[in-house]
DNA sequence: CCACAGGACGGCT
DNA sequence: AGCCGTCCTGTG
């Protein structure tokens, strides 16, 4: 447990290591973190708005609550994993993913909401992230609930619940195209009950694989964020364009298929494979690898 | 005007 | 089981 204080309305965590907003909310794994100047950023996540700021070694929480803290923000910014030790161990023996840690130091895997998680990365697919920023925020704005809090305009990530009380043509002005009819089916699918959130959460990584991809929409790469970007599993290696690219360029030598990127990355970083893919994926957007 | 973006579906062989 | 045309929309 890190040592904390609480100061009037805000609770601040001295001398932090291994963290920075920029590497943690520009990795490709949130898409409702603002940099709002000043090292302050704004986001909201588990239903709650919350203004982060980071000193360069304090991370402040900004009127929050202690029991805000503890049940929403400590897990959800993966505090109590000790990263140290991740990046020791996935360093050794390997000069490539030393050489990438360096770039991506500041990086925590958010334990994401699902729901949200789901819906988001079946937005993201054949996407870049400032349109799937921008359509994310319009279905929050649309049917999401209202945050009162120091801003004006700010909503929750709409629940499935909602979603699929929704119709195709609500969907329409959110503009995320094709995927319009993935939110509505996948929704529906997750409150009906047809998916085992217990296979998801408690299966083998094929069971959970098998389960998510019955989902409409989801294929093996949004399977496979959702079930790190959500906290259920780490030992998985999501492959996407860039991963792909970098894995060929760093690794292996020639450009594999997905599947093979996928198996070589899990037998070679095991339990650890989902924080080096970050840490790669961070690495080969800095160093422009694959473009 | 056309290519293509951090994929998946569905129909084809 | 693998290949490939197609899918909305915004941006270059």
């Amino acid at each position: 447990m890190h040592e904390w204080i609480l100061k009037k309305n805000n609770i601040i965590i001295k001398d932090l290591e291994h963290f920075d907003p920029i590497h943690t909310f520009e990795c490709g794994q949130c898409f409702r973190w603002e940099d709002i100047g000043s090292g302050r950023w704004f986001g909201v996540a588990r239903g709650r708005a919350l203004e982060l700021e980071w000193t360069g070694k304090d991370l402040i929480f900004h009127d929050t609550t202690e029991e805000d803290f503890l049940n929403i923000w400590y897990p959800y910014f993966d505090l109590a994993r000790d990263y140290g030790e991740v990046k020791e161990r996935l360093s050794r023996n390997d000069p490539i993913m030393e050489e990438a840690i360096r770039f991506g130091y500041g990086i925590r895997l958010l334990r994401q909401d699902f729901e949200e998680t789901l819906i988001s990365f079946l937005i993201s697919q054949n996407n870049g992230i400032p349109r799937i920023k921008k359509i994310v925020g319009c279905l929050a704005k649309t049917y999401g609930e209202p945050i009162k809090c120091s801003r004006p305009d700010v909503y929750t990530f709409p629940s499935c619940e909602k979603l699929a009380g929704l119709t195709l043509d609500d969907l329409q002005c959110i503009r995320a195209g094709y995927r319009d009819k993935y939110i509505h089916r996948a929704s529906r699918q997750i409150c009906s009950g047809e998916i085992s959130m217990d296979a998801i959460m408690n299966g083998s990584i094929e069971e959970a694989r098998t389960e998510m991809e019955k989902i409409f929409g989801v294929g093996r790469k949004v399977a496979d964020c959702v079930l790190l970007f959500s906290g259920i599993r780490y030992d998985i290696f999501p492959v996407d364009r860039w991963v792909k690219r970098v894995m060929a360029e760093l690794y292996l030598g020639y450009e594999a298929s997905n599947e093979e990127v996928s198996r070589f990355a899990r037998e070679k970083f095991g339990e650890l494979a989902g924080f080096a893919q970050q840490y790669l994926f961070y690495y080969a957007r800095e160093k422009k690898i694959g473009m």
